[in-house]
DNA sequence: TATTGTTATACTCTATAACTATA
DNA sequence: TATAGTTATAGAGTATAACAATA
């Protein structure tokens, strides 16, 4: 007596909603702050690791670097990175978190904490916890 | 003490690269059936209700009906579903699935299940029931 | 020769506006 | 006049190829 199969039963659908739902989300708690989900990525991977070249962080975060170029003229545009020419390599642009950038960071950090907290309202914290967990775990 | 925040930490992150993942694992095991993930998702709708028009296929699935035009115009290609007028309402077109079709879904659904089981290779098999629980309770 | 950043180009996915035929 | 399907078009997001500057 297996019923027939819906469309909200695929992990996919599922997934994809999820991330969608998420995003709008965090898109509504960063547009104060002028930035989207991504862009704040970007903020988040320059502020975690060394001084890098616009090619080291596309990399690293599994972007193309012609995809980066574009990111990268955007938050140069509002102010919140800057590039500068590597001191011994001259093709290179090494890329950081202006000042007001730090602040944007930390803005938006706390604005997607909290987008997050409300995506995750449906889930008592325990369960939340190990939803997250999982994830990690699937993720490599 | 708090380390530095990292990309990997964000929900957004996590959520948008599963679904790329599973996405990957699906293409790859619907590959030999001649669709995509996208396309047996509307297969499995189209399966699960009453015969409908192409705005109320698109309405449920909360599809743009221009993309519906498209989506049905590769399905129906590949000879897996059939337009047929309308018996009352001249301006519909009723979209069902082909015999060929309905081998199809059969035959993606198994492969399909195939790839999700690959996916959640990383969770116990409670851990994976719960995380789809979970999923369920945050997509509306 | 190879690499970094860039530009031009194209392809996918999606959405809006306008057309047609029917109601 | 409103609706169903369609077409044309445009906007994001992404990828490939080719170029200039530098190594």
């Amino acid at each position: 007596m297996s019923s027939t199969p819906e469309l909200r039963d695929r992990l996919g659908y599922l997934l994809k909603h999820a991330f969608m739902q998420l995003d709008d989300l965090v898109t509504a708690v960063l547009a104060p702050h002028n930035i989207n989900g991504r862009e704040l990525g970007l903020l988040i991977h320059i502020a975690a690791h060394e001084p890098a070249s616009q090619q080291q962080i596309a990399q690293r975060m599994q972007i193309d670097r012609t995809t980066m170029v574009a990111l990268l003229d955007t938050l140069e545009a509002k102010g919140v990175v800057a590039r500068r020419p590597h001191a011994e390599d001259r093709r290179r642009n090494v890329v950081a978190l202006t000042d007001h950038g730090q602040q944007i960071l930390k803005l938006g950090q706390e604005a997607s904490a909290k987008a997050e907290r409300q995506f995750l309202e449906p889930l008592s914290g325990d369960v939340a916890t190990k939803f997250r967990t999982a994830l990690q775990a699937i993720v490599k």
